[in-house]
DNA sequence: AGCACGCCGACT
DNA sequence: GTCGGCGTGCTC
């Protein structure tokens, strides 16, 4: 007799044991799909095994095989049950992120007839590209990647948001005159991309994070480009990092990975020396830009006095005398960051999120950054029913109209989020975060103001962020590149200041090394959420008790509780357990444990392996 | 995740 | 008496 193991895409282990009918005896394989009774319902599950052996009494058959060919080949099967087990979630919920929508509701697909390429074994090998300069970094790409085609093996290329992808494209066709693959969420053709890719029509893909799991065979080079971008980091269960995706597929599969970017992730320099790997720099050409780091202007924020230093303002006169082209960079969008009644203090909080309502000039509105909500600004204060709401803090619109006024001369823009901006008609560009997708544009002066707002941040990530932003803004630097900082001695712009990144990697390591933190530790974070406060925190403080006192094992640290950085977010109360282990493997084996027997009624507990926050 | 079973409060 | 609230536990 023999019997299929199946998961499914739930939050349940499994795997679970069906019949195989005879009928189906001769085709089924692992990695396909079928369809079978699960409790009193009918689901998609997965094969994960066959076996002729099985403990389970009552056992019910296999009701239909989707699939004459897997969906999932051997190495992809694997790579999801490694997901599973280091992201602490089922092996089905892995599956079903690797694979497109349609085929996760059942879609069925023609069956492939597989070329049998002779497996060539080639040790893994890791390259970390580091270089501001994005066509320097192309030109090593497009020779990797053409090396990786002519020796007839296929390449993935991930990019972290869809402008870039799309970009990404354009250089695959001119560089190489093959058209790739695109795979990214809400592609309209997913479906077709997949399946081309899975019958071998194409041998190289482009796409976002899930494109790691791309059908591919023979894979023989997979590209993490801009490999520092947290947009890898999946923000939904399971909690994957697209980057240790692509290494243990490359392990998996001995194929070659490249880690590339502007600035280095702290992870991926660590495992590079501790693999001895040297980083593959490549100097900017034309050279490096002039950065001059300056104290920033002492009375900001005073009615029309001072919003840039003095030096900065210099310079940008300088710059509208010759006609050459400013970038005044400021993290943070809108007017004013926030909005607060005069008379009773009271700010202005999104009702969903609780955090500050951010104003925007430009159409009136008062909005939410991270629910999106969107009011018209109170004539009056919801609270003490005063008339006269403030607005405080600088954001991109604010420097936008105070710069017009200062330089009247001069034509101001901000940088919109879909491009359309008039690049030749505009002398004083100010962008926050997304001016750095475009490469493409090259500044004589660029200004960073506020800078000290993103490293002064609670968040033991902050330095490295802030490193990678304005490495980010580097790239777009021609002549000189002013930075407002009162912390001039940091190690960020130490580092920036000589050229030299070591300086930035030695002391940050040096810290995250004394602090216990990631890269040297594996952090695991325990999310409970639920309509109503008091229970989330009152299960939170249970879960953090009980999971102190299952702690024997001296190489897990159980750190803290705390609310969610967003204590509310969309309705949902968050509460916050951190734990950390030099090992993630026993992180988790010891959250699965505990977690099993830790049940409160209307909390939803998730896990969160190497969480970035 | 669902879906059923089960054990307590307010309704004909 | 029963309808329904959701807390608990199982699904091969």
């Amino acid at each position: 007799m023999l019997y299929a193991q199946v998961v499914f895409g739930l939050a349940v282990s499994g795997p679970f044991d069906y019949i195989v009918p005879q009928a189906l005896a001769g085709n089924i394989k692992a990695g396909a799909r079928v369809r079978v009774s699960f409790g009193r319902r009918i689901l998609i599950g997965y094969v994960v095994g066959l076996t002729h052996t099985t403990c389970i009494k009552k056992l019910k058959p296999i009701a239909e095989l989707i699939d004459q060919t897997p969906v999932l080949n051997k190495d992809i099967l694997l790579l999801t049950k490694w997901l599973s087990d280091y992201y602490c979630c089922s092996w089905g919920e892995a599956i079903e992120t690797a694979l497109p929508q349609s085929l996760r509701r059942g879609l069925s697909i023609p069956s492939v007839k597989y070329n049998d390429y002779p497996r060539f074994s080639k040790t893994p090998q890791l390259i970390l590209l580091q270089s501001i300069d994005r066509f320097a970094r192309w030109d090593f790409y497009l020779k990797e990647i053409k090396r990786t085609l002519d020796s007839r093996r296929s390449v993935i290329m991930l990019l972290p948001d869809i402008h870039t992808l799309l970009r990404a494209r354009e250089k695959i066709i001119s560089g190489l005159n093959i058209i790739p693959a695109l795979l990214y969420r809400k592609q309209p053709k997913e479906l077709d991309e997949w399946f081309k890719i899975k019958k071998q029509e194409v041998r190289i893909v482009l796409g976002t994070r899930a494109a790691v799991f791309a059908p591919l065979e023979n894979l023989g080079l997979i590209i993490v480009d801009e490999e520092e971008d947290f947009v890898y980091k999946q923000d939904q269960v399971p909690h994957y990092h697209t980057r240790e995706i692509a290494l243990k597929r490359s392990d998996i599969e001995d194929t070659q990975v490249i880690l590339g970017g502007s600035a280095t992730s702290l992870e991926a320099l660590y495992l590079s020396r501790k693999n001895k790997v040297s980083p593959v720099l490549i100097p900017k050409s034309g050279g490096m830009p002039q950065i001059d780091i300056v104290p920033p202007a002492r009375h900001r924020g005073i009615k029309n006095i001072d919003i840039l230093s003095r030096y900065a303002s210099d310079s940008i006169a300088g710059c509208l005398a010759s006609g050459k082209k400013i970038l005044i960079f400021l993290n943070r969008k809108g007017f004013a960051t926030f909005a607060y009644c005069h008379n009773c203090g009271l700010p202005l909080k999104c009702l969903r999120c609780a955090v500050n309502l951010v104003y925007h000039f430009q159409g009136q509105v008062l909005t939410c950054n991270y629910c999106n909500f969107k009011m018209q600004p109170p004539e009056i204060c919801p609270s003490c029913n005063s008339g006269y709401i403030k607005y405080s803090g600088l954001g991109t619109e604010k420097i936008e109209s105070e710069l017009a006024r200062v330089f009247p001369q001069a034509r101001v823009a901000k940088w919109d989020e879909s491009g359309q901006v008039n690049f030749k008609g505009t002398d004083i560009f100010v962008a926050s975060q997304n001016i750095i997708k475009e490469p493409d544009l090259k500044f004589s002066l660029i200004v960073v103001m506020a800078v000290d707002n993103s490293l002064n941040r609670i968040d033991f990530r902050a330095s490295e962020r802030t490193f990678a932003t304005l490495s980010g803004i580097l790239g777009l630097a021609e002549g000189k590149i002013i930075i407002e900082t009162y912390l001039s001695n940091h190690h960020v712009f130490r580092a920036l200041k000589s050229a030299d990144m070591n300086i930035f990697y030695d002391e940050e390591l040096k810290q995250r090394k004394q602090l216990n933190f990631p890269p040297y530790r594996h952090l695991g974070l325990v999310k409970l959420r639920g309509k109503n406060y008091a229970k989330v925190k009152e299960a939170a403080e249970a879960c953090f008790n009980h999971l102190t006192k299952g702690n024997k094992d001296k190489f897990i640290k159980i750190l803290s509780i705390n609310p969610g950085h967003h204590p509310k977010l969309r309705g949902n109360f968050y509460w916050q357990i951190l734990l950390s282990s030099a090992k993630p493997r026993a992180l988790v084996e010891f959250l699965k444990i505990n977690l099993k027997d830790f049940l409160h009624s209307g909390i939803i507990v998730t896990v969160d392996i190497d969480p970035i926050y």
